[in-house]
DNA sequence: GCGACAG
DNA sequence: ATCTTGTCGC
């Protein structure tokens, strides 16, 4: 699983062109172990006013959502946030927090877009695409298309997220009078299941316990622990 | 030209 | 993302 992000020069279109091109990679149909044995989550954080990038992998067991363990990765942030552009900047944190686990999760939900992107590559679909691993992403808010319906008030329902007459993704009601989460494929795993596995990892909170988890650490939320 | 815009 | 107290609502 290799492949380093490019040195950023100021050139968006570069960076562009190479997200078309990871986006051909990117496969939508269900492709991993089941039933799944291990999930993780992703988050990033920043440290230093930015200057340093802080990604945080929180690895549980799928079945009682036990903490199998957790690990922080900080790298020197390299390139600003561009709308868009998330995954150039936030990649190679993660793809250190990922490396320092003991073992790959069969899942990753990583915190952004899967294919609910303008060039249909996410963080967490580029995150799956370089890494090799399924994954989904969990956003907090769209960044392009439009729900289809008006989402109910019930845990659970969800509606789906259109571009056009693309759908791309879902908006999920994860916890009743809790503005709906983003949820898309991001590699390996099918429109229909995205929803369906998110919920699954999703138990009093609004956000998945793999991603909360990962939240709190990338921003030194964590109760307990000081640091990594 | 005028907004919109994951984290 | 990050800076931050109190406050509204289930």
């Amino acid at each position: 699983m290799n492949s380093p992000v490019p040195d950023w020069t100021g050139d968006t279109g570069a960076l562009r062109a190479e997200q078309e091109a990871l986006a051909r990679q990117v496969r939508l149909r269900d492709d991993f172990r089941k039933p799944l044995r291990t999930v993780a989550g992703f988050d990033v954080g920043f440290e230093d006013d930015g200057a340093t990038t802080r990604a945080a992998a929180v690895l549980l067991d799928a079945d009682s959502l036990a903490v199998l363990d957790q690990q922080v990765a900080r790298l020197p942030t390299r390139m600003p946030y561009v709308p868009g552009l998330l995954s150039f900047r936030e990649l190679p944190a993660l793809l250190a927090a990922l490396a320092l686990l003991p073992t790959a999760p069969d899942l990753a939900l990583v915190d952004g877009q899967g294919i609910a992107h303008p060039r249909r590559l996410g963080v967490a679909a580029h995150f799956g695409v370089i890494s090799g691993l399924p994954s989904i992403g969990v956003a907090k808010s769209v960044l392009v298309g439009a729900p289809r319906m008006a989402l109910h008030d019930m845990r659970g329902a969800f509606t789906p997220l259109r571009d056009d007459r693309e759908q791309i993704g879902w908006l999920l009601r994860s916890k009743p009078g809790c503005l709906p989460l983003v949820v898309s494929p991001g590699h390996r795993v099918a429109m229909p299941s995205a929803p369906e596995l998110v919920m699954r990892f999703t138990t009093r909170y609004r956000l998945p316990e793999p991603t909360r988890l990962a939240d709190r650490l990338a921003s030194r939320r964590d109760p307990g622990a000081g640091d990594d």
